[in-house]
DNA sequence: ACCTGAACACCGTTCAAGT
DNA sequence: ACCTGAACACCGTTCAAGT
């Protein structure tokens, strides 16, 4: 939230995670480097050797923190299950159309592309999530099959907006809604 | 398609260009270095920057060759003008469902977060394959609004199936048309 | 405990010299 | 025309020394 002032008192390691997590949403995994971590902190290399045995430790640790979001997200949705199934889905949806991240959820895919660890969490999160779609259409009377072919439809939907951005007319909350309807009814 | 043997005669820019694809599919644009190029080709670095002004200019070079690339498949696309829309829907999606390109297509957008020239064609792209797949959909009598919302649904669909890769049941060909199926029906 | 500053290895880049 | 091999600048890493 508040940046940390030139000189204002020592680092934590959180701090730097924080800073990591910026510069992955502002310019992706290529802009990762030590240096720019050092610059945005104001402090030298040694600094970040302190908190983080290397660079491969630091990518972890910011790995580490990106999953633990996401168990935060997955209990979020998790708690929906007493919700009626069209409106759980409603509120899913809602959930992935917060574009604040986006930019981080695409460089961590990105970054997936080229290390298991992070693909693994990537891959793990993307199964729950496609789980609990498919489980409100079967909770809708679809059967296996159609519950199945549904749910892929507004799953890769969702994802495939967080990449490709907007197209056409604007849609918003309302278009979202018609093509829940479109997808339950 | 042959690999270039050891000793077989010098390089030309080309052989480059293809050696960079491969490594893009492969490992991403993290992984393409000059080095791992030249140790692909088997020369030195002095033999790249003959044939190109340094990095920047080859990677220009391998986004404009992926450019052209796209501009055939856009060629193929629109010759299937003829066809009647729910065929020429179908014909469409066979074009994305064929994975031995996805890889290369997840590093170009990838590469497109990080690089504007990449992005803004990445976006022109993106832009023609919607409106062609929006113009479906009004072709099979759909008013503007309800054509823009089944095309995006089947759009982001199939970038996001490029992203994600399978999920739930195998679907296959005959999973596909019934996708179409409920979005033309 | 936390950080500085200088040192060293690696990859992008240059260039004179080779065939 | 096309490539080698050695040189140099940059960023990841180390470490003795500072507060």
């Amino acid at each position: 939230m508040t940046i940390r002032p030139a000189g204002a008192g020592r680092l934590s390691a959180d701090d730097w995670i924080q800073a990591g997590y910026a510069i992955l949403a502002d310019d992706g995994l290529k802009a990762l480097k030590i240096d720019r971590l050092c610059s945005r902190l104001c402090v030298t290399k040694g600094s970040f050797y302190w908190h983080f045995k290397d660079l491969a430790a630091f990518l972890k640790a910011v790995a580490d923190r990106w999953g633990a979001s996401r168990d935060e997200r997955r209990a979020v949705i998790a708690e929906l299950e007493s919700l009626e199934p069209r409106e759980r889905l409603s509120r899913m949806l809602d959930q992935f159309a917060d574009p604040s991240g986006w930019a981080l959820e695409r460089a961590v895919r990105e970054w997936a592309r080229t290390d298991a660890t992070v693909e693994a969490r990537v891959a793990e999160s993307d199964r729950w999530v496609f789980r609990a779609v498919r489980q409100v259409f079967v909770d809708l009377g679809f059967d296996a099959d159609e519950a199945d072919l549904r749910a892929k439809m507004l799953f890769y939907t969702a994802v495939g907006f967080i990449y490709v951005g907007p197209q056409g007319q604007r849609g918003g909350r309302r278009q979202r809604e018609r093509m829940l309807d479109a997808l339950t009814g």
